[in-house]
DNA sequence: CCACTGACTAGAG
DNA sequence: TCTCTAGCCAGTG
């Protein structure tokens, strides 16, 4: 079974502690930048190794679906900011696997 | 094999 | 600012 949502997982698993991804940068890391709906599709069956509530939307809010309360209370508990619209903070905690924010 | 659906995204009206 | 459409990959009927 080696096909797109594998990488997702591959990817959704390296999600450090604290950062967030959304689902179009997982599908744009895969080669595929219009897969988004592939990765919400892979991230519906996710495995108990897959950091779930670190994969939210482009804008920031938590993926319908998901338990949001459950998502967020793990999220705030991983010290990952929030808006004032209960969207996270995409700018301060997106996470940059191939970026290392040299001068940000 | 064809059509519909899904935890999405970005652009146009 | 909100709503609608097109594109993507994989699975199910």
């Amino acid at each position: 079974m080696n096909g797109f949502f594998e990488g997702v997982y591959r990817i959704a698993a390296q999600i450090p502690w604290g950062r967030v991804a959304s689902y179009g940068q997982i599908a744009r890391m895969l080669g595929s930048p219009r897969s988004a709906r592939t990765v919400g599709w892979a991230m519906r069956r996710c495995p108990e190794e897959i950091p779930w509530h670190r994969v939210v939307k482009a804008d920031g809010s938590i993926a319908s679906g998901v338990l949001p309360d459950l998502a967020r209370d793990l999220l705030l508990g991983e010290g990952v900011t929030f808006l004032d619209d209960g969207r996270v903070d995409m700018e301060a905690c997106r996470w940059e696997p191939e970026q290392e924010k040299t001068d940000l």
